[in-house]
DNA sequence: ATTGCAATTAACATATTGCCGAACTCGAGT
DNA sequence: ACTCGAGTTCGGCAATATGTTAATTGCAAT
């Protein structure tokens, strides 16, 4: 949640038209000084109104990111009011876990590590590369608002696991139906595969996985990949 | 949609522990060699792999900005495939406006522009700043999934209209339920208001304002803010 | 009036970036 | 064996960023 929030932050100043008044936004969202943010990054306060007032236009990467880690772990000390404040602490969710990769992952080697049987998909698709997963409980998916936005990470070129399948239907009906698809599908422990299922993966030119792990060791595993 | 994805791809260089990897994943997905990539910058490809290498390790903001317009210029041009897909297209959204401000701005001063009248809320609260506002279709927003996770922008120091009131009551209630506040809700030409709705505002300490301009005025006029 | 605090600005030493060119590796074709 | 494209490494150099101290402005409260 934090990691989440640092990037938001992140991203804003950089792509922002004036850092400095992005910068300065979050100071003043976090409520802090110029002089207490200063002396959170160890540098006097003239520093941190050079950077506001765009007299330093370009900061590098490392200050930036010294500026908003400062500013988050600052209001965790406090309790953490303003960053959880910032996000819906949806404690229902569907989504049972979510990630990316720094680097790219071939998808064949992914099915490998998690004990994977391919389903459906072409062999020259497995070379390809994703970014990330999402694992989620395809019951809850359904009754829960909220639920497609949260699939896709920062990339769709990803996979996504269901937990609680039964057979496979709906879940596909659900990709099929949302404009955005994923690269990989992978069930987990499903009891049976409906036909239906496979068909749905082959159009959309999806790889169909099932494992019969569970959701904590898929976890386990899948942090060995960056 | 391009300026999300933007800022997305910089706040994830910027916080990642290794920007260079982060930087090349996104080339990769952009399906972008480092010779072309050079070439949309006007640098050398040996420019690029140095910043993916980590030669320079704090490359500044300004960098960051040129490497992540360019992949998603790049991209446009092509049709914007890769933009578009990393997005649903939610077509019937009931988000008719979310913008955020860079600068904090005065509820009141919110309150006055767009003529509103205050239904409930203390005299103290008014001067705190808000740093952005949600237009939203309250029938909408009920009967589309996704809805609150889409309420909120970058802050939740913000003010949300709804539009297609009839009592007011549903609105509050949602928002009542829901764990995140906004510090304002404004409701776009309601018929009548309930009490319950005014009740509510004043346990969860939240401005309810009325006003009678339409969706696009109000629009018009906040463009004004920054 | 003046004390205090936050923010702004100027001037300056040092470190780092941003970019180049040229040499080098590595794998896939032909 | 050779060539091609893609990527890597690195010395060099001008431009720029990071940080300091010290002086200055503006404003609110005594």
């Amino acid at each position: 949640m934090q990691k989440q929030l640092t990037r938001r932050m992140a991203g804003e100043i950089v792509i922002s038209e004036r850092p400095g008044d992005t910068l300065k936004k979050w100071r003043n969202i976090f409520k802090l000084s110029q002089k207490n943010l200063a002396s959170l990054l160890n540098v006097k306060p003239s520093v941190v109104c050079d950077f506001e007032k765009g007299r330093r236009a370009s900061p590098g990467i490392g200050t930036v990111r010294k500026f908003v880690e400062a500013m988050v772990e600052y209001d965790k000390a406090q309790g953490g009011k303003i960053v959880s404040s910032m996000f819906a602490k949806d404690n229902s969710s569907a989504v049972y876990d979510i990630r990316e990769f720094n680097t790219g992952t071939a998808i064949n080697r992914l099915i490998q590590e998690i004990d994977g049987e391919i389903l459906s998909g072409n062999e020259d698709i497995l070379e390809r590369p994703i970014y990330g997963y999402t694992i989620v409980d395809s019951l809850k998916a359904i009754t829960t608002f909220n639920v497609f936005g949260d699939l896709y990470g920062w990339s769709n070129e990803r996979a996504i696991f269901f937990s609680g399948v039964h057979y496979g239907r709906s879940p596909m009906i659900a990709i099929r139906a949302h404009p955005v698809k994923p690269r990989v599908v992978i069930y987990i422990k499903p009891k049976t595969i409906d036909k239906l299922a496979t068909k749905l993966a082959e159009m959309e030119r999806i790889v169909l996985v099932k494992t019969d792990l569970h959701e904590e060791e898929i976890v386990t595993i899948l942090k060995k990949f960056n």
